[in-house]
DNA sequence: GCTATTGCTTGAAGTTCTCAAGCATCGAGG
DNA sequence: CCTCGATGCTTGAGAACTTCAAGCAATAGC
């Protein structure tokens, strides 16, 4: 540990376990608030950006499709999702958040006084730059390796 | 959107939330690939830190006292981790990273090459802004708390 | 039309998770 | 000392999560 430029990203992965470990703790204590296990407030978190076809919302969590057909069973159970037959390929069928899903979710989010309260000791400038910073690392991608749905 | 200028504490929150998501995949990903689970992975990465009693992982790990024990049975039953009596509370058991275990979350760690990447794409004064950044919004630490070392 | 692929579901086996109990130990007040 | 409450860890029950293998329906390419 001599100060090179892999020092400070060995340095800001630990941190970013931590923030995550803080992010997480935080988003699970919210979902289990309302009675939501965390893959289930996970998945109405997803389903908040707009409808989405199992295989879709398996490959955003990163699970097996199996997975999320329990997951989706037992929040539809709940009346907090739905499931829609595709028009156009009658194999896929569309989760849509209910307006029950959509309030339960929005509350969830609301509670997260921790987070909030951390994203609140920055300026909006420091907001904005933070922002930036993580669209880049984490979102934008060389063209190559985005995703081709 | 609201205001003037500035990216909303929403739009953040739910930046947030994509960014940490590929971390996670990332590690969940890397992890699964030493046949680890990411709980497992999780408890490894907390314990290259240095050794915790039972109690202190729950902690960390917000999860039931009750749910480490399983955790630590089964990466103990992989010599991963060795539980070692406190010398000086005998209801404690301290848990050790053992050289394999050391090893392995070493291992994962550098498998995490989709985030190594992200931050790479970050010049070395943008990797210290963002350290900082999250530093202040996810370790709230007064500086009188903070330690010397 | 045939065939391979894709989308979703089921069942089995193991892991995670929480809750309620239980045992052992520690710490503080009588 | 010694009882009592609090603390640290474990066990067991029940539910949810997770992956894998297998299967069915529908699509897409030939």
């Amino acid at each position: 540990m001599t100060g090179t430029s892999g020092v400070d990203t060995d340095r800001l992965m630990e941190l970013l376990s931590v923030s995550l470990g803080a992010y997480y703790g935080d988003f699970t204590a919210a979902a289990a608030s309302e009675n939501l296990t965390a893959s289930q407030g996970k998945t109405l978190n997803v389903l908040r950006r707009g409808p989405a076809a199992m295989r879709a919302l398996a490959t955003i969590l990163t699970c097996d499709a199996s997975n999320m057909t329990g997951i989706i069973d037992r929040l539809e159970k709940r009346g907090l999702v739905r499931r829609e037959p595709s028009p156009t390929d009658r194999r896929v069928k569309n989760v849509v958040l209910t307006a029950e899903g959509e309030r339960v979710i929005d509350v969830i989010r609301a509670k997260m006084d921790t987070t909030r309260a951390g994203l609140d000791r920055l300026s909006t400038e420091e907001r904005d730059t933070l922002y930036a910073l993580l669209e880049r690392a984490f979102v934008a991608r060389p063209a190559a390796l985005r995703p081709s749905a």
